[in-house]
RNA sequence: GCGCCCGUAGCUCAGUUGGAUAGAGCAACGGACUUCUAAUCCGUAGGUCACAGGUUCGAAUCCUGUCGGGCGUACCA
């Protein structure tokens, strides 16, 4: 059974509103499957089970039309029947459908289909109209979605690794907005474990230290110069505190001033939360009950050696070793309140909860899954949960390799990162090319070096030309006919522009469903690349020739559109000179 | 040792979920400003898709093995 990408794609499709069938991609897309199917079935009886794969995506040449199917091949065995005649009953389910101009049966089976210009047209008319995000109502409303990123512990100023997370799981969030979601930002920090505690006994340390003492920072504590200037603020205020007197105001002053830097850092990216959970609101009461509900599971005995240690079963949850959740003093491994965290957030009634994670949790939050996939069931979870685990960045100067550790105070901070970058804008986007599960060099020479010629500039540069063109043409050119539009835009690079902005919102709806935000860093490239070669070899304004000059301008509001809409889902800015 | 991720042009990476001749950007070389912005465009060159098998009409993509890199493998988070 090969259903489960096709049906999840046609279902998104399917969602497509009613009523704008002329210029919607959304139910081009859908019609164009629907009369490749019902010809299917006609034909062949073709059974349902099969018909579901039956699909077209763009074709990568432009020599084989706008649209493909390669389903013949696949059907051809089921069906006992030569792929070539298979893929011409398709061709001909197609035959009177108003938005194909042609279609054709090429190589071995290849269904390839051409849009029709007036078709094109109308979606560019629309898209200058009503912007991506109108074209994007059609996906909505989806119900209300979580993005659970960051959520580093406040111990300190965030780094590297952090900031790929934080523009990845914005990036998601901003994604799935688009689509219709209604976003919530969450980060979650542990404030109950014994992490803080070090950081409060480093701040100690520190503060000791300055008033002449000798307290060591504790084995495993944060020897960062940022704790420093925590210390030496804490005294102007607190002049008398004592350790381990005030243990609990270290902790709090040491957690508000981690979180001052987190939030100041994440500013600097235009990111921002809406909620920051701490793991304490768990404790006890969620966190027992989550015990208590994986106890009447049968997912949990206690340590045969009567510390009293608490051990959940994950083995039987197929998971290769059991952990222990409780330890024998009563408090809880880092795990536990994790589980408690997620119960937590599905019993606040998200359709969607996606968690982005790096790579270094993954043994974490599969242990989660599984036990709460254990105790809600596997549809639900299944349904609601998605997972994004990225790979590492290893940072480097000049090609040599940046050591990082939180620990040590040997890092480069997301702050020096973006200052050294030089710009928000390039920093998001050379984090959000790479798709999130491959490894990352990012090289601080070559970002800062290359900021000259960099793909952001180059797309912001497509933005700022048409920018200059319509402040020359003002409002004279801007009312164009759509059907004159398509008699009159069919040289090859407005061909090509016209088609690639007819599938942007197919493509971000896509990479939405994959929570792949790098391709729209690829389209938005793509994008401007097609706007700088139709730009470069034709001239837009022509006073002589207004019809021509009002169909090109409609290419160039709805090119605008699509840039604009695509920067917007990067969180990068669009600017109208440059 | 075991688990997860990765290996594609000199470098950094895409590759529409198994389709047609594997693509961009940098870097290299050669061209184009009397034009709505040259932060641009056009052209050339660059590949045993780590390696070896397998699956089938068809594999960079799926399965097995080998090699190489990253991350885990805590009663840290």
């Amino acid at each position: 059974m090969k259903t489960c990408g096709a049906m999840r794609r046609t279902k998104t499709i399917g969602t497509a509103r009613r009523g704008r069938e002329m210029n919607s991609p959304f139910s081009t897309r859908s019609s164009i499957a629907e009369g490749m199917r019902q010809a299917l079935r006609r034909e062949f009886a073709c059974p349902e089970e099969h018909l579901c794969s039956v699909t077209a995506s763009e074709s990568g040449e432009p020599g084989f039309g706008d649209m493909a199917s390669s389903s013949a091949m696949g059907l051809a065995k089921v069906l006992r029947v030569p792929p070539g005649r298979i893929a011409s009953v398709m061709a001909d389910g197609l035959s009177g459908l108003p938005f194909v101009g042609g279609v054709t049966v090429d190589g071995p089976g290849f269904v390839n289909i051409t849009l029709s210009n007036g078709y094109l047209s109308s979606v560019a008319t629309r898209l200058a109209r009503e912007g991506l995000a109108g074209m994007l109502c059609e996906c909505g409303p989806r119900g209300k979605a979580m993005v659970e990123f960051v959520s580093s512990n406040p111990t300190g100023p965030l780094t590297v690794g952090h900031c790929r997370q934080a523009v990845l799981g914005d990036a998601i969030s901003r994604l799935l907005s688009a689509v219709g979601w209604t976003v919530s930002r969450e980060y979650y920090f542990n404030d109950a474990g014994r992490q803080m505690d070090r950081l409060a006994e480093s701040l100690a340390a520190r503060c000791d230290q300055l008033r002449g003492g000798s307290m060591p920072v504790p084995e495993g504590g944060y020897q960062g110069d940022y704790i420093l200037d925590w210390a030496r603020d804490l005294l102007v205020n607190e002049p008398g505190i004592s350790w381990p007197d005030d243990r609990e105001r270290f902790r709090e002053a040491a957690t508000g001033r981690a979180f001052d830097l987190i939030k100041s850092d994440l500013e600097l990216l235009d990111i921002c939360f809406d909620r920051y959970f701490a793991e304490s609101e768990l404790i006890p009461g969620p966190v027992e009950e989550a015990i208590e509900r994986l106890d009447r599971a049968g997912l949990t005995y206690p340590d045969p050696d009567g510390s009293g240690k608490l051990w959940l079963k994950l083995t039987e949850l197929g998971r290769p070793e059991d952990r222990v959740v409780r330890r024998a003093g009563g408090g809880y491994t880092y795990r536990m309140p994790d589980i408690a965290y997620h119960l937590d957030k599905f019993s606040r009634g998200y359709d969607l909860l996606v968690d982005v994670f790096g790579s270094d949790h993954i043994d974490t939050c599969r242990d989660v899954e599984a036990a709460v996939t254990a105790l809600l069931g596997v549809e639900r979870v299944k349904r609601t949960m998605r997972t994004v685990i990225h790979q590492f960045v290893t940072l480097s100067r000049g090609g040599e390799t940046v050591k990082m550790s939180t620990r040590s105070g040997e890092f480069v901070t997301l702050r020096d990162l973006v200052s050294e970058v030089g710009s928000p804008d390039v920093t998001r986007f050379l984090f959000l090319t790479r798709r999130a599960e491959a490894h990352m060099d990012f090289d601080l020479a070559v970002a800062r070096k290359d900021s000259d010629e960099n793909p952001v500039f180059y797309i912001q540069y497509a933005f700022a030309r048409i920018g200059g063109i319509l402040r020359i043409a003002g409002d004279r050119f801007r009312d164009t006919d759509p059907a004159q539009a398509a008699d009159l835009l069919r040289e090859p690079r407005e061909r090509a522009l016209l088609r690639l902005l007819e599938a942007l919102p197919v493509r971000v709806s896509e990479a939405a469903e994959d929570m792949a935000p790098h391709r729209i860093t690829d389209t938005a490239s793509e994008l401007a690349t097609a706007f700088h070669g139709f730009y470069t070899q034709h001239k837009v304004m022509d006073e002589g020739n207004p019809p021509l000059t009002r169909a090109r301008m409609l290419l160039c509001l709805a090119c605008r559109e699509g840039l604009k809409g695509l920067l917007e889902v990067l969180g990068i800015s669009a600017p109208e000179r440059m």
